[in-house]
DNA sequence: CAACTGTTTTTTATTTATAAAATTCACTCA
DNA sequence: TGAGTGAATTTTATAAATAAAAAACAGTTG
């Protein structure tokens, strides 16, 4: 069998859409190219579309001038409802809920007609993924044998941290430096009030604090962009999410302890207590760190 | 078609190779498993061997004894001369060796296809291999659309020296913490030796530096281990490995330079002065980064 | 000549097939 | 019981095939 057309069948219903909206009978249609960078994908595709919407009698071409024949109705859509998400996400999921749902554990091994069978997919799309996965400094392979998921032991998490801690206090460092009348103090004091805002509802809304520490060190990141530290952030990201799942009853205490860490923080550096704002960030750190110790090691 | 075995017949002739000089005729051969581990390859194979030996009497089974009837003749071995190296490798060097020359410039497209057909090899060994290489942040991809080089700009090296500027200062501070009696002292004032010698025959040697400098950062990341540091040092390497070909002209003087900042570094550590070492680092990397600029950036 | 179209060529995404090699299973014998 | 064997099963590595989609090419026209 081959690959299946989505990107054409998507491409059908998004113009209908379109038209729907922005056309009425009788209208001419843009050009071709036009079409294309619109809706980013090739020209080809287009005239295939195109070829359809003709064959359906919702469209003639007549040197090279699109009319629009007739208004499209529902039955003209395709269903794309049962198209599958795209290979790679499918494998993602499967494998990230694998290891959610504590079923791949630290020491296992694994193979990759397995994932693609369990999810789904091919040979190819699984190691591809679990190529690009292994970034993360998760998993491991040898030539001609299985895949392992590597030991997530105390090392692991003190260099995890090590990282990041040096990478945290430049962050800040770099903030702190901003020139008083930069847009970034606007933000950082906004997100504040934010962070005072959740504090004072934790209790119920506590699963909201993950937004709000992305915020927080994504105004950072943005303050003074860095490819290389943003890509480690990816990394922490992913293992703190991951362990987390493993132990979801402290929850709350946890993020309720954050929120109150992450105030800390953003006050310091608002009052451009530098000092202070190390110190706050420091103890943050540190709490994350046992924290994730506490709950990960097993 | 198919694979090849180049493992089994790489495991016959490594078998030959080690009756040869272990044993004679008439002994017995180890049992299957121990051959396995000891060659590292599966039972299965290591019984493919033997049966293929037999074919050849120069072992006979009897009772899952394996006897050994004669020894073996060059004619046994087989011509693995042409067995071309692993794919994986192939890929690689054709790669690099594309972008050295300057055939791959940033912002320059390239497709799998092409790659594969230079390089002999397949699409899927290609895939792999740009996933892979495309940690080092040189190069980039859209979905159904051609792999992309990124551009290689200013802010790129900034946002890579300053990853390793946090990154050396700390494993600066780290080696200097280490106590008095440990033998990385010792093999740091090696170090020192060694690059004192060098310093002496630059005008002849200086193609030498790299291995020092290897050699520097290797003992620095061994005192204090860690794999994000250490995967972050893969990039740098090759970034400067890669870049430096472009202007081999200048490769003299900027070695003798590295390797008398070098011995200024290692000179203030073994004498235990930090603020001298940091000084003395600090003016190391930019000069790196300084030279980097200007040798890299088009 | 620049934007457009019709046509042709490449390239990517995906599936299938197959031998090599690894792994598992069931059994044997010291 | 535990290391070892023979046979069966699974998995990996690799090639090949094909339709979808992208990109390149060659004209055409305002």
């Amino acid at each position: 069998m081959s690959r299946k057309n989505v990107v054409f069948q998507k491409l059908v219903n998004t113009l209908l859409e379109h038209v729907k909206n922005h056309c009425k009978t009788g209208d001419y249609l843009p050009s071709d190219v036009s079409l294309a960078t619109q809706f980013n994908v090739s020209r080809t595709t287009v005239r295939k579309a195109i070829e359809h919407l003709e064959s359906l009698d919702l469209v003639r071409k007549m040197d090279a001038q699109k009319t629009l024949l007739a208004m499209p109705e529902a039955h003209h859509f395709f269903d794309v409802s049962q198209h599958s998400k795209p290979k790679e996400k499918l494998v993602e999921e499967h494998f990230i809920s694998l290891i959610q749902s504590g079923k791949l554990k630290p020491g296992d091994k694994f193979s990759e007609l397995e994932l693609a069978r369990q999810s789904d997919t091919s040979t190819v799309a699984v190691r591809e993924f679990l190529i690009r996965f292994s970034r993360f400094g998760l998993i491991e392979k040898n030539p001609r044998s299985q895949w392992k998921m590597k030991n997530f032991d105390e090392a692991f998490v003190d260099q995890l941290y090590e990282v990041r801690h040096l990478f945290e206090m430049h962050s800040l460092s770099n903030f702190l430096q901003l020139p008083e009348d930069s847009d970034y103090w606007q933000e950082l004091n906004a997100l504040f009030i934010e962070h005072k805002q959740l504090s004072l509802k934790m209790d119920t809304d506590y699963e909201d604090f993950p937004r709000l520490d992305h915020k927080f060190h994504g105004l950072l990141q943005k303050a003074h962009p860095n490819q290389f530290i943003n890509e480690f952030y990816d990394i922490i990201s992913f293992v703190f999410h991951y362990h987390y799942q493993w132990d979801r009853s402290t929850e709350r205490e946890r993020n309720a302890l954050a929120v109150q860490e992450h105030i800390n923080i953003i006050g310091k550096m608002l009052m451009k207590d530098y000092h202070g704002a190390t110190l706050a960030l420091e103890k943050h750190l540190n709490t994350a760190k046992q924290s994730l110790k506490k709950t990960a090691i097993l």
